[in-house]
DNA sequence: TAAAAAAGAGAGAACGTTCTCTCTCATTTA
DNA sequence: TAAATGAGAGAGAACGTTCTCTCTTTTTTA
């Protein structure tokens, strides 16, 4: 067998406090700033293909290498460790979901609104951002991050974190429309909003899009939710 | 270094038609015979609760092992492989899902059926068989399980297998309530079938009695939601 | 501005660990 | 005594990661 056991050189002595004295202007926008951009890019579609395909665990740093077109040393370079991508990913996710919130138009008909934002959260989950993936790569990427963030503290973190901003997002918006009178007094806005979530994320889960209905069949059926969890006592106000 | 590399012994030549020649009654009600059941569902529990701490894949077969206070050789006699264990649970799983729908009384009150039926999942899912596991230890082996059918075929064609039952035991009732005229002549059954569904599952992922909201609190949410899909143009019928 | 030095990027072999699964051999049961 | 059962070492492959080295780009020096 090949002897490996060869003396490290020690490493060049370089001072902790050593600064980046290049021109800023280099730095930021030179030849390798910006290809560094690209390679993260890189590396993060292809382990976001590489996971829906065979999951966090089931997809190996060789997979997203071959996939990136690069090699284990090279992509080591970017990402410290599989964990760093894994949440670098699920963070993204998260905050895609959760930016769909903020879309959500301020307007005189909360249930309406509701309804946009239910359809524009399917709409966006079943969409295939990368082209070439199967029709549910987004429900598969969530039920990921969702597993993950029951066994691994940084990623759960991620998930409670945009889990809090669209809750409060929604409660803010439910409040404000309570006040207006457009929601039923009665009504538990906190549970409100828990159900409302756990029926967009229960209709995420099943890919509706994928199964052939399609998003305009779905519209009448979040009205009909969304009357009735924030006008349970009369249809109409 | 020790060398690992000694040529492996030809594996024991078995007859493939070798018969079990003891009495049949022994084979079956024997000390043996039950013994093994008993070492079967020591395995199948102790791989349950590493499931659910660990995922499908983040369990190793020598966690199995110790959990079960068993070495590999014999867990090796009761299950062929590690994947064989997880069909085993996943199709369990999945059948105690299924077999909630069976107790689902045929009442003259479609919304109130249906209102227990989801209480009676919630209840099942919050409920913690093993006594020592997390809280959400259901919810947990449920999207494991949904993950593991993305990329199992075996595990797919098991969750496909059940959730066509549910979905066809439903499908009945509400066809029967139908007739009766419990429910709106205008509802797409399929479609209400497909969003009750979709909804139960949202509300056990969320795990809702883990998060301090209780079963009753849940009762009348369920029977807004029946109502909003059963009857939608109408409350009362 | 040209040459020298430093730093960055990448390839790919190899590392140590862990994985699933199988082997041999000892013990228990019928 | 023959068959069933179990323990536990360990084979071999795969894992995430790190290694050394080469080539390119950027910065510093003359």
């Amino acid at each position: 067998m090949v002897d490996h056991t060869m003396p490290r050189q020690p490493a060049v002595v370089s001072s902790d406090d050593a600064e980046d004295t290049r021109c800023f202007v280099t730095r930021l926008f030179g030849k390798r700033a910006l290809n560094r951009e690209a390679q993260v890019e890189r590396i993060l579609s292809a382990a976001t293909a590489c996971f829906i395909r065979a999951g966090f665990r089931g997809a190996s740093m060789n997979d997203i290498c071959s996939e990136a077109g690069m090699s284990p040393g090279a992509l080591y370079r970017y990402f410290p460790s599989k964990e760093a991508i894994i949440e670098h990913i699920s963070a993204q996710h998260r905050r895609e979901s959760a930016e769909i919130l903020d879309r959500m138009a301020s307007t005189n008909d909360i249930i309406e609104a509701v309804v946009k934002v239910g359809i524009e959260h399917v709409r966006h989950m079943s969409m295939n951002t990368a082209g070439d993936g199967p029709a549910d790569a987004h429900a598969r990427l969530f039920m990921e991050v969702r597993a993950e963030a029951t066994r691994n503290d940084t990623v759960a973190a991620i998930c409670d974190l945009h889990e809090g901003m669209m809750r409060e997002k929604l409660l803010a918006a439910f409040t404000a429309a309570k006040q207006a009178g457009l929601i039923d007094p009665v009504v538990d806005l906190e549970l409100a909003v828990a159900t409302l979530a756990a029926m967009g994320e229960g209709i995420i889960l099943r890919n509706f899009p994928a199964q052939g209905v399609p998003l305009e069949a779905l519209e009448p059926v979040f009205r009909a939710l969304a009357t009735a969890v924030l006008r349970p006592a009369n249809k109409q106000i």
